[in-house]
DNA sequence: AAAACAAACATACAATCTGCATGTTTGTTG
DNA sequence: CAACAAACATGCAGATTGTATGTTTGTTTT
């Protein structure tokens, strides 16, 4: 037997400093902001040199990159478990809302997906961060909600973006200290609008 | 007589320096985004010393603010021309949309406020720029639309935010390409739902 | 108008930071 | 065990920000 410190595979010293350099990353993004940490704080607080940061991520951004798919990875999980066995598609996307909420209000997941990030991410690695973490289940529980309008040609691409962002807002808000309710309140009226607009003749606005 | 170059009053040249800076640093901004553009390359832009700006700016992002103030104002000002002599709240919004979007995708404003603001400015200026830009209209606009419902303690306040954030995602991806008509007629249905809801009983979950 | 003052600007410097290039150690492979 | 590659360490070049210090230009006061 060896002293738990040598003899380790190549796959688990990768393993071991990439986690070591998301974690302490993480806590420093999250606590004074991306532009604000420099790279030797992180290595410093991660126990590891400049050089492994280097050799492992292609830079900074890229470091920034593996930290937000890791929180956003846990936000899908959350939804995942909490917007299930919903019978009413207004339930459901209400249930997914509230998950969404409780999930970015942990961690500093809120400043980091939805205040660095678009600055810093490229346009595609953005929207790569927001498929992860709860826009397909928006995506489908609006489409559930619309059905009955389905071929009137809905922009429901669009609709889920725009609405997205409105979560988005809210969860920032919620996580800096704003009543949750009446924000949960502002989304639960614009779904039930929504909802209410199937039963209505589209067309006659002129 | 004097030459056009000397016998500037103090007030005159604060201006004109100010106003060179703010400028310059526009332009380079919406071309190379705020990170990548370094002081050196603002006041050479602006034909001017390091030591003007930071004589005229407290730092780097107290002349972001000042750019983004300015980007903010004629976004503001397209607005309230744009929104007014509308009979109903619900035209008046759309129309104040329609402004919005056009007004966003001029100059690479969208880029500027929506994108790199939010992670350079504190909350409150964020705030004071979105006041400043649209924020009014829009609240006014949904307390019209949902007056006949105004006993029922609608979360007002935080409609509005959820839905400024729906209006600037959409004026972002409009900014960059994205299809128009589609996002309008996205931001029209929420509204219509919005509207439609003052004619149902508030309280029913089903 | 001259002296005293303050505002506007210029220059130089210290303390960073980022990305890379170049070594060295550690594991893997034939 | 030799050859190789991956993982890491170190040092360096270029650039950046904010400030401290000096100089010019306008304003006030007497």
């Amino acid at each position: 037997m060896q002293s738990p410190k040598t003899r380790l595979t190549n796959q688990e010293r990768t393993q071991a400093t990439r986690a070591a350099l998301i974690s302490a990353a993480r806590r420093l993004f999250v606590e004074k902001g991306y532009s604000d940490t420099g790279t030797p704080e992180i290595v410093a607080a991660a126990q590891v040199t400049r050089g492994a940061l280097y050799h492992h991520f292609s830079d900074k951004a890229g470091l920034f990159m593996a930290v937000a798919q890791q929180a956003a990875a846990e936000v899908a999980r959350a939804i995942a478990t909490d917007s299930q066995g919903h019978t009413s598609p207004l339930d459901a996307l209400n249930a997914g809302a509230s998950a969404y909420f409780n999930a970015m209000a942990i961690q500093g997941r809120a400043r980091l997906l939805l205040l660095d990030a678009p600055s810093i991410l490229a346009p595609e690695q953005l929207k790569e961060l927001s498929d992860l973490a709860g826009s397909s289940e928006l995506h489908e529980g609006l489409a559930a909600l619309l059905q009955p309008r389905a071929e009137q040609d809905v922009p429901l691409e669009e609709l889920t973006e725009a609405l997205s962002a409105a979560f988005d807002r809210a969860a920032l808000a919620i996580a800096n200290g704003a009543d949750r309710s009446r924000y949960g309140g502002a989304i639960d009226l614009i779904l039930k609008g929504l909802a209410g607009l199937v039963h209505t003749r589209g067309d006659r606005n002129h």
